[in-house]
DNA sequence: AGCTTTTGTCGGCCTTTCCGACAACTCGA
DNA sequence: TCGAGTTGTCGGAAAGGCCGACAAAAGCT
């Protein structure tokens, strides 16, 4: 049923938000055991007779972009080579060669709109804002009375999505009807969650979606309260999966694979070598101004959230990025 | 475009109707030129600088079960080597190993209904006879108020088709509601046409079609008596494809294909070598009774036609089984 | 702040399709 | 030929979805 099928990279990065960086191919990263641990719904008892490192330098083999098969939920299957020099201090090299090889995609033009309550329950339409309309949509004829057009995007699955695009209405706007109700039932999409349209090089559409909140499987966990309530909202990995990745990561040399899901709260595991040189570095400090970016919700431009760092968790200081991130308010 | 995706051959054999068999692998077969020409829409204009034998012994090397893209037609693409003693008394072995590795299929249970005004034109549902929501479905919950199921189809193409089938109504009786209108729409049916539910033997259910009238191609024929409407009502085989086939028959030993149109109205041009020669001691002369079956509409039953043969067409002896089909009232 | 442009929501209305009633048909006794 | 079971067709009714009107929200000067 799981297919081992990569999808589009940049309807990927489109559906995952512009925040979400993938390292390069060849590049060094350092693997974070504990955070991986945090992406799981329970708790990963880490076994003592073994001694797990808080962080491991690992190469990046191959990357593969994923979609789930039932939500849509975009994540990466990422595999990772242990290398020899663990100290943090070597190894500054992100293995990027400009020019190189490093399957460079050029940047698709994208939009993303969050669903409104008419969007997603009434009527079948979806208004569409005017710039994806003039710049993700095929022009449309204007000289036609109203001007129409077929649509047709390409989901994460390679599933073809027909949609009426009709410019109408006094004052005009562009709206996609047809075809557009059919897509968000089956999607089950509610007033919150976001569609991403993208056009591809080759003037191809694609569409993908964002879950405003992200269900945990398929069980019908609104409205009823039951024991999928207490979740932490991540818990997409398994713990078993986990600590086979920390064994494999502290043991031997051999390659081994995560699963990395973007838009799941946790602090991310797979950090850029020379980023965390860089970090380890500064003499971080309580009364520290920070600066952190963040995604608006239609993803139409980047905010800036400046925060303060209350305190500096001594306790675990390999844990960079995700300390400073908790802390803030 | 053309996908060499060979389909499930009880779908096949379903859509072309119990009366067509296509001749095992390693069988032998009698390849009739003038047979084949007469599936093809223009004359074919056979050379006369090479002598094209009326019939040709071949090994049927390979058989392909296809549909039309377009028209889910169905058709066979049968590889056929000529071999070597071409007289009619040689070659009776039909080379059916009787428990040999002919590809053997259970013959899976199957219904075809023709569609009623009401299934094809009015409010989108569909009558279901109730041999076939009994046999042919999966079993119903007939506890609930009212029972109430999805069937699941593949078509040809291995397209999936969702169709709400409810028992409801005084007196109850079998539909198919929500999904059955846009099968409708996307395979142009008419009433008239047949459909076939077909249940696989994994329990799966496949669906295939039958039209009433063998369109020519895609275009708008109905309605506008164009050039289009003094087709005889095959030409489905280009001329070209039998005169090369023709012309491999006649000389080489080398393997030709022949593409096979089980549902156009002309004469088989590949039949069993030895029914070809059991016909052939058979004195046909004028006033012999003649026994034909033929299908009903709804291939619930076969009927048999008797006729009466009018008179022998002594000119082309070798044309049987033509001939005598021709000469039936 | 005031104007313009954009877009969310609403009620009206048209189309689709779901439904039982009824009658026509089929099949067997 | 008659009766029981089956199924084709019809009109009513409900649901789905297309539409412009209007106004709220956003952007610009």
């Amino acid at each position: 049923m799981e297919l081992e099928k990569s999808l589009d990279p940049n309807l990927w990065h489109a559906c995952a938000g512009s925040m979400v960086q993938i390292p390069p191919i060849n590049s060094k990263v350092y693997y974070f055991p504990q955070g991986h641990a945090e992406h799981s719904l329970n708790s990963v008892d880490f076994p003592f007779s073994r001694q797990i490192p808080p962080l491991v330098l690992c190469r990046v083999d191959s990357v593969k972009f994923m979609a789930d098969g039932e939500t849509d939920e975009v994540y990466a299957k990422i595999m990772l080579t242990p290398l020899q020099n663990n100290e943090p201090d070597v190894g500054d090299d992100d293995g990027v060669s400009n020019g190189g090889c490093n399957n460079i995609e050029k940047k698709a033009a994208s939009f993303a709109k969050t669903l409104t309550q008419s969007d997603a329950n009434n009527g079948g339409g979806f208004s569409v804002p005017r710039y994806c309309a003039e710049t993700i949509f095929p022009t449309l004829d204007y000289s036609a009375d109203p001007p129409v057009q077929t649509v047709v995007a390409v989901d994460v699955h390679g599933q073809l999505w027909k949609f009426r695009h009709i410019y109408r209405g006094t004052p005009r706007r562009h709206l996609l009807t047809t075809g557009w109700s059919a897509f968000v039932n089956r999607k089950k999409l509610v007033a919150g969650d976001s569609v991403v349209f993208l056009r591809a090089e080759n003037g191809g559409i694609l569409v993908g979606i964002r879950r405003a909140k992200l269900g945990i499987g398929d069980g019908d966990c609104y409205g009823s309260l039951g024991f999928c309530g207490n979740s932490k909202g991540n818990g997409k990995v398994k713990p078993e999966e986990v600590l086979e990745a920390a064994k494999a990561a502290s043991g031997g040399r051999k390659p081994f694979e995560v699963a990395y899901y973007p838009r799941t709260s946790g602090p991310e595991f797979c950090v850029k070598a020379s980023a965390v040189n860089t970090a380890m570095k500064v003499p971080w400090c309580c009364g520290m101004r920070f600066k952190m970016a963040f995604e608006t919700e239609d993803s139409s431009r980047i905010s800036w959230f400046v925060g303060t760092i209350s305190s500096v968790q001594v306790a675990d200081p390999a844990r960079w990025p995700d300390s400073p991130w908790r802390l803030l308010e």
